[in-house]
DNA sequence: TTGCCCATGTAATGCGTTACATGATTCG
DNA sequence: CGAATCATGTAACGCATTACATGGGCAA
């Protein structure tokens, strides 16, 4: 999996300049794959030269020029030879639980303070999941009739959606953890 | 967050050497931070070049000498500054999900080899379940009489279960849309 | 004797991140 | 007047991946 294919799916669903697509990458695409504006842009290049994409410059009023990038036949037979073949493992990077683990070796002040970030943590996926399901009430709002592109996109939300649901039912499991280490003392309990 | 703090996580939990290590990134703490032995090696040059950690020469009866790694105190010591900075937020990497976006792109025979990966792809979630179930049957038997470190590798397998759990669901959705899109033509239905 | 496990590395390449750079327009 | 948005890049660095390398012991 590279890069070029998510490029190459977002041009086949809406071609963009090169800016145009860090915003996706920021937004819609970014909830499965991230790319900062520099990245794209060198490999933009590379896919132009592979005549995988054909751009097109486009004045614009009171704005600077931009190139919109298609993809070209060529783009699209790479992306289905690639859809074809078979799909890696995922490379699992989950900074909170190596924390979590660790927190074994801080000392309750510690394991507070961690509590405290994971409540932060916690209220950004609840503001991902309210995202998520803004755009779904948005774009799919009566998902009985929706064609295949739209039924796959949707899909795909569905699994983001699912995915912080059980962030959040985690989140929440974690916290009462840190909170069973760690009793809070009450001073002069009768 | 670096793998140097995966590491110090891994040491203070158990003492170990590099090929040790390696192993237990493919299994425990695979499950969410990966690294290959390479990585390993270099890594731990730099930690103990820094006093991060220290090594000991053990021989060993039919078999090479290794290098038997411990966490200093100071290694300790920057694991704790670490853990009581910010969490990152993730960053998302998901082949599948641009691969079902990118099948409204092929026809319905990709779309049907897509489906016959995701099933696969389900297999292999399927067995990393069955493994994260059987390892919290064998490691906390009982699961209210854990102590601290217990306590918080318990909750991150939890984790790993929810996500496994969540991911079965979703490839489950995931399989009836691809049917839905394609329906199977029924030959001679009277 | 072929291949796997233990054990530790080097080297090349490429991808991702961070910092830096430019320049016009619009909004408060 | 300063900040944000639009738009496109270059450069440096470091981490991750892949391939290659070595060498003994052990089991089918």
């Amino acid at each position: 999996m590279s890069l070029e294919h998510a490029i190459l799916v977002s041009l086949l669903e809406q071609p963009a300049s090169g800016y145009e697509l860090a915003r996706r990458f920021d937004r819609s695409i970014g909830r499965f794959w991230t790319a900062t504006h520099q990245q794209i842009y060198r490999v933009l290049k590379r896919m132009a030269a592979d005549d995988w994409i054909a751009g097109e410059e486009v004045g614009q009023e009171g704005l600077p020029d931009k190139k919109v990038w298609s993809a070209t036949p060529a783009g699209r037979a790479a992306l289905v030879t690639w859809l074809r073949a078979p799909v890696q493992p995922e490379a699992v990077r989950h900074e909170l639980a190596v924390k979590i683990r660790g927190a074994a070796f801080d000392d309750p002040a510690g394991r507070a303070a961690l509590a405290t970030e994971v409540e932060r943590y916690r209220a950004d996926h609840e503001a991902t999941l309210a995202g998520y399901l803004a755009g779904e009430r948005r774009d799919f709002p009566d998902p009985d009739a929706l064609d295949a592109r739209e039924s796959l996109q949707h899909v795909v939300l569905r699994g983001g959606i699912a995915y912080e649901r059980m962030v959040l039912a985690w989140l929440d499991d974690v916290l009462a953890t840190l909170r069973d280490l760690d009793p809070p003392t009450r001073k002069a309990t009768p």
